[in-house]
RNA sequence: GGCCCCAUCGUCUAGUGGCCUAGGACGUCAGAUUCUCAAUCUGAAAACACGGGUUCGAUUCCCGUUGGGGCUGCCA
């Protein structure tokens, strides 16, 4: 016996930006195809006309695609089942709906097509959730049947969702929990056309960090942000963080792992491994797994994911500096100020924390002094060089040291301060220093 | 309101009746790194929602309560 091949699919609207969930929703159906060896399908539901913009279409696919998440058939890649938009589908909607109505399945009522629904309770059989058996709401009890096709001719998502499911040869539906109610209306559909349905899995909600649903239309634009993937881009995380971190949401390796390879994680991904609850999106630990993408990844690959982020080139040996300390590319432009800007703006807090006046203004013109001679200039001799300043005043380095940083750079954090000199030059550190004497010496 | 799903540290999770004085990660706090830091290292605090059962024994099984989420459109 020979188990069917795995197709799974991707069915956004594309009606707005692509939503952090969605996301999610179509990395597991990503991994359970890459896992199996099956199909993954990206299927556009823009049966809403009003509502569809070209623009949302592109975000879908930018998106997908910045993520890592290459579809096997749909748009801009053809395949044996398309057109993979709902909009061209409507010859093929036509012929199942003459079916439904041949077959008594389905009647017309106010001007719109209507499926009689089954008056007993229809069990789903989830392979997440386990089998769920709906008793029928209020609504339902009064009149269970329900739209199939709009007064104005147009199919509804019921209909063209398992239509498309059927006649794309769809083995598992993986889709957020919020179908879940939905699915008894689809399993009718399925039994009233003949066909044997796909399995279910429906997966978990995606939340708030205060355990609200994660809108694109939250009235806190904070929270609406969050809820973008377009927002993830802007800040500088990087993709695979991203990627990683879904992956772990609702999902388990069951060992302690939390960075985690694509590879590895498609080894391991099956469906009965996903939670049943929910899990809210913690952007702090996010952040944390972006900073070990950052710092693990080649120089040169940094430096190419950087480029978006910098107003102007910044040197290789400037951006291996800020490598290791920053978590966020869109952190870039303040952490390599120093390096591109020659009029050197203060921090008010760290001129708070370091002083001014005259003390630090005679601090500065030492340091001058002691690097004007310094014949070497090499991060190893500057240290050196700091270091038998601070001995010969008798005062610990660091009463040198952060005047020094805040002079040269305006800061009171950022990379180590040797190689910042060095890569700096003797001219524009001693240039610094006179103003930063100047500026912050009365 | 009706229907459905869910419930371990603040958060993501491990745990499928005894190995749990409940493990890991993020975050937090405290030290260290006699140069900062959102970097690095070390350590600490921090959870089984509640009430009933079942059982020799429940975080683990059942029921209820409470709480959270979803659905309830001629949107998808």
């Amino acid at each position: 016996m020979r188990a069917m091949t795995v197709r799974v699919r991707f069915a956004p609207s594309p009606t707005g930006f692509l939503h952090i969930g969605s996301v999610r929703t179509a990395l597991f159906n990503w991994l359970y195809a890459r896992h199996t060896g099956g199909t993954f399908i990206l299927r556009i539901e823009d049966t809403d006309v009003a509502r569809n913009t070209p623009e949302s279409l592109r975000t879908i696919l930018d998106g997908l695609r910045w993520l890592g998440l290459e579809w096997d058939e749909g748009p801009e890649k053809g395949g044996p089942h398309g057109p993979y938009f709902q909009s061209q589908r409507a010859a093929i909607y036509r012929r199942y709906v003459e079916q439904l109505q041949r077959s008594g399945h389905a009647y017309e009522r106010e001007g719109a097509l209507w499926f009689r629904m089954p008056r007993e309770p229809i069990t789903v059989p989830d392979l997440v959730a386990g089998p769920v058996t709906r008793q029928p709401t209020d609504r339902e009890a009064a009149d269970p049947d329900f739209v199939i096709v709009r007064r104005d001719g147009q199919p509804v998502f019921h209909l063209v969702n398992v239509v498309d499911d059927i006649e794309m040869r769809i083995t598992h539906v993986i889709r957020g929990e919020d179908h879940l109610s939905n699915t008894p209306k689809h399993l009718a559909l399925f039994r009233a056309l003949g066909v044997t349905p796909p399995a279910y899995a429906h997966i978990p909600m995606i939340l708030n960090a205060d355990g609200s649903k994660m809108s694109k239309s939250d009235p806190d634009p904070s929270k609406a942000r969050l809820a973008s993937l377009a927002t993830y881009i802007a800040d500088g995380f990087v993709p695979e963080a991203v990627r990683n971190y879904l992956c772990l949401l609702g999902w388990s390796p069951k060992d302690d792992r939390q960075i985690m390879t694509i590879e590895e994680v498609i080894e391991r991904f099956d469906l009965p491994q996903i939670l049943r609850a929910n899990a809210r999106f913690d952007v702090t630990k996010l952040t944390w797994m972006n900073g070990e993408y950052l710092r693990a990844m080649s120089l040169e690959r940094f430096a190419e994911l950087a480029q978006p982020f910098l107003p102007k080139p910044v040197p290789l040996s400037v951006l291996a500096l800020v490598k290791e300390k920053i978590k966020l590319l869109k952190d870039l432009p303040e952490w390599v100020g120093w390096a591109v800007t020659e009029e050197i703006e203060f921090d008010p807090v760290a001129v708070e924390k370091v002083g001014r006046g005259p003390a630090l203004a005679a601090k500065l013109e030492a340091l001058a002094s002691q690097f004007a001679t310094t014949t070497e200039w090499s991060a190893v001799a500057l240290e050196d060089a700091l270091k038998r300043l601070a001995t010969q005043r008798g005062v610990k380095p660091a009463e040198f040291i952060h005047p020094c940083r805040l002079a040269v750079s305006g800061r009171a954090i950022g990379p180590s301060l040797y190689p910042m000199l060095e890569a700096l030059g003797r001219e524009r550190v001693l240039t610094r220093l006179a103003r930063a004497a100047k500026v912050l010496g009365q």
